[in-house]
DNA sequence: GGTAACTGCACT
DNA sequence: GTGCAGTTACCG
């Protein structure tokens, strides 16, 4: 009898399905971790599939097995832990690990349009896979015989065949382009929305039709078109770099560690010998020097034979991270990853790393955690309390749980570091469970800086964003030759366009949100579906043409300043739209750094870790927007932004000021920001919290229900489900609280619910989903999906 | 995702 | 009855 084997299919049905090792292979070239190939359905179709067993029981009675076409590999891809984790994730998503797998792996490694090389007698041919299915049974014995002595390779889909040729924007809105061509106007805005794009890709979505326009825009330099080599973003090239706090050191000179630098590298190379999986928190006000610490521990993990990965809520500040890796780690491998690299380029480093025997270091964002790094020893999430380490689009998971998990499994240690760490790990902190390494002072004598409140509740809106007290403060600064940060979480140009005539606001037609003005792009933009619609437009209610953008967002904020500023006064913009372009985050930042400008207007992505010497002011025009959300981790995430924020300031010799204008100076935040006191936020807060049960106290978690707008039968089911989730929580031990329409009750068409629920232990809370799911129809017209342990409740 | 079988409906 | 598009179940 040939053994069977348990595939996990890559893509849809997604499902394992059993197949037989066919003869012409020996036995042992079906291995577990391995990709392969198999038929599947009546036709002739084929799929990729990885082995998860290999001696696997036979399927139930009235199965025909199938024979396996032919595996990809001579050693597995994926090791058993890797699978161990996959089906873990399986198991909390109520998934396959078809499913799992089939986001984890990047596209070159899920497709079956590979082809193979086959060194026979004479010259080498070249054969698709299907042609394997068609050998008769001597030529097949031949083919089996030459896989098996590695006369037999797989090349990549598009290897041989077309370069892969990459396009992307070569220059910011608005374009000069006439309104009327229309073909070139869709493929700037498509690639605006996505990035770079392939050539293909690109034809596809907007039709072979859009190549001439493709080719036009290439000629005047509006996009750029080349191969993946070129374009795919690594980061800009090492220059001399400082580690966040320390000062500048260049060249690959050991760097000295202070007293508790040292400590804290001790204590956790300490918990890497011990072989029992450790977690440690890195506490350090912002400038203490935490990026040293995370350094010298990916040296000391690499003395021990191990590979260290070092991650990064974003990018700039992964890529950072990495030049100082490179800087400072002498001789280490490292390769960088994140979700915004080319496919290709992901795929080469996935390869790689799945090949690789020797440890190295690893750097990058949340989607590094899933490559197969060899011997990993040690992973550090930086700015652990950074809700971008929770991906909730797609495969939803947190990063925290799937590292902790990942260094669990094979004994490793974990270090999450941050000034203002997630309420839930310094209350794990606290009860023992997670022992501390403190940093206390900024590293270089930087003081904090002097925080400031201004009141203004009397502010009216015709007086524009800053107050008088903000304003004069910031041309101070500027009149210093000093620089300053104004943080404010609006992008766009306007958040609100009324209707002159008739008083009516534009809304998206899909959200019922308010549309944003942004005049670079010369479009009304919905921030929640990405909706967008050429402006000047006509109101939908009149037909008048007499839209009053009303309300300041980051593009007017920038465009005001240079009118308020003296003359020469540069004014410089980070947000999610000036930032689009790939490198542009980089630039932006260095430019701002060589002191080119003397302003920098941005949404909360500069307050992430960026470090100007020269800043003297940090300005928060609305330290409130967070305080009024649904979300009871509101105080929590606005405390953290302001303290971060203020570590902009007052990061070099001078000392800094922060001003926070806020329309409640009297929230209990305020006093915890002014000085900067993390515990004694996290003291009042974790009262509340316990009050209110609220995690860390509870489990909390979010089912979310929608339906189509129009479909009738939706609130009813809603209501039914309410019912059937009230009597199963008393089961369970569940709270049940809703439904309540969701806090965007209208999103890209569908009408939205929610129910929180929370409960001692996250088994109820699962079997209280899965028998909600259970009831729900099955025709895709309710959509349910569950939210465990909520980042934003929106 | 892709396929074939399965519906319903207009038409010879 | 038959030809066809739209819909659905299932794949080992």
């Amino acid at each position: 009898m040939p053994p069977i084997l348990s595939v996990a299919l890559l893509s849809p049905p997604y499902s394992n399905l059993s197949y037989a090792a066919p003869a012409f292979l020996p036995e042992d070239a079906w291995q577990v971790g391995m990709r392969c190939v198999v038929p599947l359905g009546r036709g002739a179709m084929l799929r990729v599939g990885v082995v998860m067993d290999a001696a696997a029981a036979p399927p139930p009675e009235g199965v025909v097995l199938k024979e396996a076409l032919l595996p990809l590999e001579r050693t597995p891809l994926l090791t058993g832990d890797y699978l161990e984790m996959v089906r873990q994730l399986a198991v909390r998503h109520l998934a396959t690990p078809g499913e799992i797998l089939g986001s984890l792996l990047p596209a070159g490694l899920r497709t079956s349009r590979v082809r193979l090389r086959w060194f026979g007698e004479g010259r080498p041919r070249t054969l698709p896979l299907k042609a394997v299915t068609g050998m008769e049974q001597g030529e097949r014995l031949l083919f089996g015989e030459a896989w098996r002595d590695g006369r037999v390779d797989v090349l990549d889909a598009g290897f041989d065949g077309e370069v892969q040729e990459l396009c992307m924007l070569a220059q910011d809105p608005p374009w000069p382009v006439r309104p009327s061509a229309k073909r070139q106007m869709e493929i700037l805005e498509y690639l605006l929305e996505n990035g770079i794009v392939s050539r293909k890709t690109l034809l596809a979505q907007l039709g072979s039709a859009a190549g001439t326009a493709l080719n036009v825009l290439s000629e005047r330099g509006l996009v750029r078109i080349g191969p993946s080599e070129e374009i795919g973003g690594s980061c800009p090239a090492p220059e001399a770099v400082d580690v966040a706090g320390d000062p500048v050191v260049s060249g690959t000179a050991p760097f000295r560690l202070s007293g508790p630098q040292q400590a804290a590298v001790d204590g956790f190379v300490e918990a890497l010998d011990s072989a029992f999986p450790e977690t440690r928190l890195l506490y350090g006000i912002t400038g203490s020097g935490k990026t040293a610490v995370y350094l010298e521990l990916a040296v000391q993990t690499l003395q021990r034979g191990r590979s260290a990965m070092l991650l990064a809520p974003e990018v700039a500040l992964a890529c950072k991270l990495e030049r100082a890796v490179r800087a400072h780690v002498d001789g280490a491998e490292c390769f960088f990853f994140h979700g915004y690299q080319s496919p290709s380029e992901r795929e080469r480093t996935f390869r790689t790393l799945a090949e690789r025997t020797t440890p190295c270091v690893i750097v990058g964002t949340r989607s590094a955690l899933f490559l197969p790094v060899p011997a990993l020893g040690a992973i550090v999430l930086d700015e652990e309390h950074d809700a971008s380490f929770k991906q909730d689009e797609g495969l939803v998971y947190q990063a925290k749980e799937v590292a902790h998990f990942r260094m669990q499994q094979v004994g490793g240690v974990l270090v999450l570091g941050s000034a203002t760490p997630d309420v839930k790990t310094f209350h794990a902190a606290r009860q023992g469970l997670i022992p501390v390494a403190r940093l206390g002072e900024r590293v270089g004598g930087g003081t904090l800086p002097e925080v400031k409140l201004v009141d203004i509740k009397g502010l009216s809106p015709s007086d524009g964003l800053l107050a008088p007290e903000s304003l004069a403060a910031l041309k101070e600064t500027v009149a210093r030759g000093e620089q300053a940060v104004i943080l404010l979480n609006r992008r766009g140009y306007a958040p609100l366009m009324y209707c002159l005539d008739c008083g009516t606001v534009a809304r998206c037609p899909h959200c019922e949100i308010g549309l944003t003005y942004h005049k670079g792009r010369e479009r009304l933009i919905c921030h929640y579906c990405g909706y967008s619609t050429p402006y000047p437009v006509t109101c939908s209610a009149c037909k008048g043409l007499n839209y009053l953008p009303m309300g300041e967002g980051t593009e007017k904020l920038e465009e005001g300043l240079v009118h308020l500023l003296p003359p020469g006064t540069k004014v410089l913009r980070l947000d999610r739209d000036s930032t689009r372009r790939p490198g542009r985050m980089e630039a932006i930042l260095d430019a701002f750094s060589r002191e080119e400008a003397q302003v920098l207007v941005g949404t909360q992505m500069l307050s992430k870790g960026h470090h100007f010497p020269n800043v003297t002011l940090a300005l928060v025009a609305d330290g409130d927007l967070g305080l009024n959300m649904p979300d009871y981790r509101a105080a929590e995430r606005t405390f953290q932004l302001l303290v971060q924020a203020s570590g902009r300031a007052g990061r070099g010799e001078k000392a800094g000021t922060v001003l926070i204008q806020t329309r409640d100076p009297a929230h209990y935040c305020w006093d915890f920001v002014r000085t900067a006191d993390y515990e004694g936020f996290f003291d009042e807060e974790i009262r509340r919290r316990e009050r209110r049960r609220y995690p860390p106290f509870v489990k909390l978690a979010l089912v979310r229900a929608s339906f189509p707008m129009d479909w009738e039968p939706g609130m009813g089911w809603v209501e039914s489900l309410t019912t059937l989730a009230r009597d199963k929580g008393r089961q369970f031990g569940v709270t049940v609280l809703g439904h309540t329409p969701s806090p965007l009750p209208l999103l890209r068409g569908r009408k939205r619910f929610q129910w929180a629920l929370k409960g001692q232990e996250w088994t109820g809370i699962r079997r209280l989903f899965h028998e909600l799911r259970m009831a729900a129809p099955r025709d895709g017209k309710l959509r349910l999906g569950l939210d465990i342990d909520p980042v934003n409740m929106m």
